[in-house]
Order: structure tokens, then sequence, then C-alpha cells
RNA sequence: GCGCCCGUAGCUCAGCUGGAUAGAGCGACAGCCUCCGGAGCUGUAGGCCAGGCGUUCGAAUCGCCUCGGGCGCACCA
């Protein structure tokens, strides 16, 4: 519809000779009065070209030629907008493309099979994942299922850091929780994990290994605690994971930048481009150089990196692989480390704007309208597999999509558990049972079958408001997942979700649809099989069910 | 103190690259089922878009400042 436009505003535009200075572009006005596409260019015109907005958007549309079968009302109205309205059986008839592409419609190719790498969760397996990482998982997962939609190639990554400090916490909160089940009184590290799951951790080794691993020597004894910690703690990650419909294609460890020399090879390069240098026995990257208020150490002292060092070599192996968009997707904490990171990518040669940081702020628990206070030291923060126990998947990746990255979530137990209007999940879902009920019980009449042939429906008599209004809505789905895709805004999707549930609702109040009336019937029909399809594939692209019955 | 995010209805939040009269859900109040799913629909009330200054035809949206809340500011990740 904007391309069918685009082309005869031009032609106009060219007649009056405006065609040089205009920047043409149209929207959708939030009106229904205002029509169906508007435009601005008079207004925006009428500095350069030296006359009332008005007359010129006068002029343009006096110097229009279109279809009226296609536009039946042009008007200018305002301070100059001018407003177009489509025929009705424009949208409904399109309403058998939809039909056409089933699962399909929602898809674009503007993706193009860029080859693109999403990078999410990334904990390092110290611990059970946290509802934080819960909501870190479903944008992620989302953002990559967008992505795939206009057409991306994409790789679902998880990188983690099995060597190091905290997996030496580790290795000795469970060597001393073992430990303690022979000898009560045994020394807890003091910086050790107070979480129950270490014990139950310990326990599990107990059970395995019987004492056996009390008789290796201390460093060896902490290297079979941290492997099986570590195993059991990874399979507890992807299990949770797994509930929540989240699956990696790659699991990326850090350790691999050593063994395989990369990171020599980075400090190398940053060395031979005067980025690098040593100073009071540590190396340190010179980001100042690069337009950060200070130097960072990479290398401490003990010879160990930094975590930035690591991560500016995995991004360069981003690259080296041949990823032409990588997706970042991090909590608020790491936000100070992204231009270190960005500026050493740079450094090294590749651009930094090939790398889109989505950074999302931290999620709230509300139970019975009281804050739920959680502590990662004390055992008490409620883990993401709890909060998946409580309230189910699908209530949880909807809630974690509900709101933009950028805010804080605000995570109502009480609501996301109540199987009623209040809860939002239920409303989009409880459209696509109620729709698939009306077209088992059309089957059954006999009127009208899923999969049946529909190249002969008549759209035309889809005339009622709330007919055309949710055909119209519909067909902006591709629409809607480019925005949300190329804006790496999930959210936008579900309140669209939201948006066609009502719409769908509104159409249903309004409008029996099995009736004795054959023809009117099926075309109906095939708006709720529409309808229905724009549900169920959205519902996929957020990872939810969508359900046949409820 | 410095950096990033946020401030919109009683509560939780939308508001697309600046556009016409500011939106939804929940809560409150009032209505709608002899008929395909009432987990639905319709209506009413509720706002100095934190505040100020600026940019322009036009600002919730962009810029600067102030206030208020969150998160960071390690040779931790």
């Amino acid at each position: 519809m904007k391309a069918y436009l685009t082309e005869k505003v031009n032609a106009a535009l060219r007649s009056l000779g405006y065609a040089e200075n205009a920047k043409l572009a149209f929207e959708q006005p939030k009106l229904e009065t205002h029509g169906d596409l508007t435009t601005n260019v008079a207004m925006t015109l009428a500095k350069s070209v030296g006359k009332n907005p008005r007359t010129i958007a006068q002029e343009i549309v006096g110097a229009l030629h279109f279809d009226s079968g296609v536009i039946t009302k042009v008007e200018i109205a305002g301070p100059g907008f001018i407003n177009f309205k489509f025929a009705d059986t424009f949208f409904t008839k399109q309403t058998a493309e939809i039909l056409a592409q089933g699962e399909a419609f929602g898809k674009t190719h503007s993706g193009a099979g860029k080859k693109t790498q999403v990078e999410y969760v990334s904990a390092n397996p110290t611990g059970p994942l946290s509802v934080g990482h819960g909501r870190q998982a479903a944008i992620g997962d989302t953002i990559a299922n967008l992505l795939h939609w206009t057409g991306h190639n994409v790789t679902r990554e998880y990188y983690y850091n099995n060597a190091g400090r905290q997996m030496r916490i580790l290795a000795e909160s469970t060597y001393a929780r073992y430990q303690q089940f022979f000898e009560p009184t045994f020394l807890f590290p003091a910086d050790g994990y107070q979480g129950d799951y270490i014990r139950e951790i310990a326990e599990k080794l107990k059970a395995r290994r019987g004492d056996s691993v009390r008789l290796l020597p201390r460093e060896e004894a902490l290297s079979v605690c941290k492997s099986f910690a570590e195993e059991e703690l990874f399979t507890a990650i992807k299990n949770v994971l797994a509930r929540m419909g989240v699956k990696h294609d790659v699991f990326f460890n850090e350790d691999s930048l050593y063994h395989d020399g990369t990171i020599e090879e980075v400090i190398g390069e940053l060395r031979k481009l005067n980025l690098a240098y040593d100073q009071d026995g540590a190396v340190w990257f010179k980001t100042s150089a690069l337009g950060t208020d200070k130097d960072r150490v990479i290398v401490k002292t003990s010879g160990e990196p930094t975590y930035r060092l690591p991560d500016i070599a995995y991004h360069r192996e981003k690259f080296r692989r041949g990823f032409e968009l990588v997706v970042d997707v991090f909590g608020a904490d790491h936000i100070d480390t992204i231009p270190d990171v960005l500026a050493g990518v740079k450094a090294l040669g590749f651009d930094p704007g090939k790398v889109k940081v989505v950074i999302h702020q931290f999620v709230t628990l509300l139970r019975d309208g009281e804050q739920v206070k959680m502590s990662k030291r004390l055992a008490n923060f409620v883990t993401l597999d709890e909060l998946i126990d409580e309230v189910g998947p699908d209530a949880v990746r909807f809630f974690f999509l509900m709101r933009s990255t950028g805010s804080h979530l605000e995570f109502d137990l009480n609501l996301a558990k109540e199987q009623s209007e209040k809860n939002p999940v239920y409303y989009v879902q409880y459209a696509h049972a109620r729709i698939a009920s009306i077209l088992r019980f059309a089957e059954s009449q006999n009127v009208f079958a899923e999969g049946e042939d529909v190249s002969h429906i008549n759209y035309a008599l889809l005339v009622g408001p709330s007919e055309v209004g949710l055909a119209k809505l519909l067909l902006t789905f591709p629409d809607t997942i480019e925005a949300a895709c190329y804006g790496y805004e999930p959210h936008r999707l579900v309140t669209y979700l939201g948006d066609v549930a009502t719409a769908f609702h509104k159409f249903y109040h309004d409008h029996r649809v099995v009736i004795p009336e054959a023809d009117l019937s099926k075309a109906r029909l095939a708006l709720c099989l529409a309808a229905k399809t724009v549900l169920a594939n959205g519902c996929r692209i957020l990872g939810i069910s969508a359900p046949e019955r409820m």
C-alpha cells in the first residue's frame, strides 16, 4: 500500500517540480477518520518552496492520478496533511494471501541470509540461573527468532568460562560441603557460594564416589569437585533453558581462546598498534587513546587476563568466523565493559557498527503486592526453575517479553499464575483457542474445514468495521516483525498480538460466523483462520504455545 | 563524584524514524449471554507526559539544566 502511493505521489511531485526537495514518507494515522495512510510532504516542503503548506497540498492533490478502485478518498486536513483512504476490499482481499502463506506468513527476506550471531545468557556454571538470566534468555531467543523470520542466517551462542577464580571458588565450596558430610567442622571458605545447591551437588558426589574423593590429594580432589559441579550445573542450566524453549547452537568456551593462542595474538596485535603497554607488572590496554576515560588492565600482575581481554578476543573470533551482524544481549550490570570491547574490536580492524548490544534492565518479583527480596549471597533468591514451576513456561516467557528491554520489569507472580481474564498471556492464547473452537464447530456443521480450497471466497462480503479492521491489522504482521526485529524490541510483537486478540474478540462479538448464508460464512471463517495463523505464528516467535483448547 | 537506564492515569506499562484530540491492561463504577468458548464485549471516571529552558510549522518523543529512582564505576565476570 505504501509502494503504490509512493509511486503516485512522486509522479505528482515531479510534475510540480517539487521532487528535488521532497522527503516523501507515509505513516498510519492514529485516528481512523484520518484515513489509512497520511503524508506530511506538503509541510516539509513549505519552507523551501515558500508557500503555505495547505496550498502545496492542494497542488499535489490536484496533480494526483490514481485508481479509484484502490483509493476511495484523498483529503487535506489539519496544518497540511494529505490523508488517503483505501478501499475496504483492498484489505479484505489480501486475507487470501495470509491463508496462502500459512505458517510462513510474516516471513520476509530483508535479512538476505546475512550471517548473524546472537549471544545470550552466557552465565558461567557457578550456580543455577536466576530470573534475570531468564529475562535474558527470553529476549535473546526471541530476537534470534525475529532475525530468523526476517531472513537472517542465525547462530545462537552461549559463551562461558570454566576456568578462573569463580570456578575455583565453586570447587572449594563443593569440596568443603563434601568434606562436611564426614567432618562437620570442616571449614567452609569465607568467599564460598552459600546456596543450598552446593550441598546438593556435594551430596550427589558422595552418593557417586563415596569417600574416595577425600583420600585424594587436595588439588586433585578440588579438580574432581570442579568438574563434577560444573557438569551438574551445566546440565541444570541446559534443562531449565529447555523448559523455556531455549536451545543454543554453540557453547563457546573461553578456555579455547587460550589454548589456540588467540589471547596471545590479540595482545601482540595491540602491542603492535601501540595500544598495549606494560606498567607496574601488568599489561594495560590504552583505551584512553580510543576515546574512553582511562586505560584498563588486561593482564593482571598474576599473569591472568582480566575479562576484557578474552571478551575482545572473543569478539574478534566472531568476526573471523564470518558473522556480518553480532547481537550481544547483556544485563545492565555489563554496561561499562561494552565501550572497551568495542574499542578493542575497532582497533583490531573490525567494524564495531556491526555489533548491536541489547541491554536489559533488572527484574523485580512481586508476590501479594510485596517485592520479593533477593540476595545472591544468601540462599534466598528465586531461581528460574522455581519461577517456571510456579507460573509455567508460557507465562514466564510472555512476562519477560512484555516490557521494553530498557525498562525495569515488575513480575507479578499472582497475576502470572492467575488463570483469568486479568492475565495477558491467557488473553492472547484464549483468542487462538476460541478460533480453533469456532473452526471445529464449522467443520462439524460441514460449513468449512481447515485446509479446504479457499480460492473462491468472496472477501468483498466483509464490510463491517470490525471485519475490515481485523483484516487490516493482520496484514501489518510482517511490518511488526520487521520493526520488532530491527529495533531489537521483542515487546512490540507482544503488544501487537494483544491488539490482534482484541480486534478478533471485537469482530467475534459483532458478527456471528457460522450462519446459513454460506458465502458470507465462509468469508468470515477465512478471516478467522487468517487471525489464527497470525496468532500462532506470533506465539511461535515469542516461544509460547498457541493452544487449540484451554 | 563520573557513566548508562528510567520518570506518562490510583498501580503496571505502551506510544514506531518528532505529527493532528495522549493509549492499553489491572483497579473503581455502570451495562451486555434463548445462538459458534463470558478466560469475551461495551461505556463512564481518572493526565501540567517529573520540572524548567531551548530547537521548529509542530515536542511525551530531539538538546541542555534541575529534581527523583535503578544499575554500574576492580589488576571480579
